[in-house]
DNA sequence: CGTGATCGAATAGTATGACTATTCAATGTC
DNA sequence: GACATTGAATAGTCATACTATTCGATCACG
């Protein structure tokens, strides 16, 4: 494991500066998944291209075999290669790989975000976390309401743009998910988070009468889910979704838009 | 490989039921993944369990310790599993399941559906797919309006409850995400397909008068479209995704709602 | 007696080399 | 010119040995 870049030299570009540094290099074989994943993801290796074989990329990486295999494996897994015997692997089309898979989603932000990447993910958390809202409203329980409650706490406590504020704006909008009682809102948790963290990376360090609005649209998304009131709930959560947008000018061509939804 | 259910009886339940026969045994490890896969997902592992060491699952599976190691990476890599030295190989909790992965979809239909897991799958379809043909009324181009047009007729031509009929359903509402250009809405692809096939294995043959309302709901969601009529998309959406539901008497306890999103 | 350090063992991780199976491509045959 | 045969390249599988991590028990020290 001497060559850790040999693929996807970009690395260095945005990873460092992801707000949780998430551990770094758990394993071996972890690291060549990243480095081929980001690869891809960034296009380095484009849609539809062949890899070059195993022995070329045990060699590149400087890994045994079994290592590089597990690797190539956990990328099939996700969606993003597929392996044929003597066809070799190769990179599946964009259609193909899970986006809502936490490595695809958190090797996008070391590939690079854009304004469309932002954007999208708006669109993806406008159409999910609004019901989820709602759902939580329609479900909640007791403890569930405890708990959200504390993430407000815990987000008034703390400084505006710290790790702890950051921490406890995550929780809340993953205990949300977890209380519409859907497992497939649950899932979209790793999206909330990638947002978060992107918006964490991109945006200028908020002002302290932001904070105070994000707060007070946070308490509203609690305060609805409290009183049973799913539509109340929902127009809260697009209100706190909508302002994370515009504080980096994503939605100003107009693509990002709340009508037509159920 | 001798024992391919060593883990997993429950398989024939459900499974040989499937609509598309999906290539079957497409290589030794996917089988082992699939067998561990479905018993988690039944519940025959339990979350935070334990499963038994390497040795004893080569054993039990009759397969190579490479190939059985390859098969809990893919299984790691969908969020079923975590693996630690020393500790052994855990079911990971619900929470973190890539409930999106096909392959995990794939599983549940296998592991038995209920009318829960229905309810599930037609709220994030409730949530994800209107927002997708709004998006996709936005941003249409001629050509896909024409392959649009080209599943309406396939639908058209196919009989009741014929593959043919459900595969252009399928790919209906698959170009619908697609068109809406946003790759979070296109991974939703694969819980899509988990509901047709669902709906497939679930429900009764259906009535002449029902394809031709179904056709009906769906040539609306198309014109829309066509119109670049967002709000329209939007709603017919909600009414075919609503048809599809009623068909099994699933959404009768009220718990699926239209209101309150966005 | 309790608390902490040390050692050992169990388990997943890594490495290596050999063999198998699949399938493309070239060649030859009808 | 179309089709069958052959050969070679590549991922898939197997077996074995060794490494690294970490739990748990034991022992030493306060």
């Amino acid at each position: 494991m001497h060559t850790i870049d040999a693929l996807a030299q970009p690395r260095d570009g945005v990873a460092k500066l992801l707000v949780i540094p998430v551990g770094r290099s758990q394993s071996n074989h972890a690291e060549v998944s990243r480095s081929i994943g980001i690869g891809i993801i960034a296009a380095l290796h484009p849609e539809g291209m062949t890899l070059p074989g195993d022995a070329e990329l045990t060699a590149r990486f400087g890994v045994s075999r079994s290592v590089l295999r597990e690797s190539v494996k956990t990328l099939v897994a996700k969606g993003l290669l597929s392996t044929k015997a003597r066809i070799g692997t190769r990179v599946r089309e964009r259609a193909a790989w899970n986006m809502f898979d936490p490595d695809v989603l958190a090797w996008h932000l070391d590939a690079g975000v854009d304004k469309r990447f932002l954007r999208d993910l708006a669109d993806i958390r406008l159409a999910v976390e609004p019901r989820a809202a709602s759902l939580a409203a329609l479900r909640r329980s007791p403890a569930m309401i405890a708990r959200l409650r504390d993430s407000i706490v815990r987000m008034q406590a703390s400084a505006s743009g710290s790790d702890a504020f950051a921490g406890a704006d995550l929780r809340l909008h993953l205990d949300i998910a977890t209380a519409s009682a859907n497992p497939f809102m649950r899932s979209i948790g790793a999206v909330i988070e990638a947002a978060l963290r992107a918006s964490f990376v991109l945006s200028a360090p908020v002002e302290d009468d932001e904070r105070e609005r994000s707060i007070a649209a946070h308490s509203e998304i609690v305060d609805a889910i409290a009183a049973s009131d799913a539509t109340r709930a929902s127009a809260a959560m697009i209100e706190v979704i909508m302002n994370g947008l515009h504080r980096h000018g994503a939605a100003e061509d107009g693509s990002v838009t709340t009508e037509g939804g159920s």
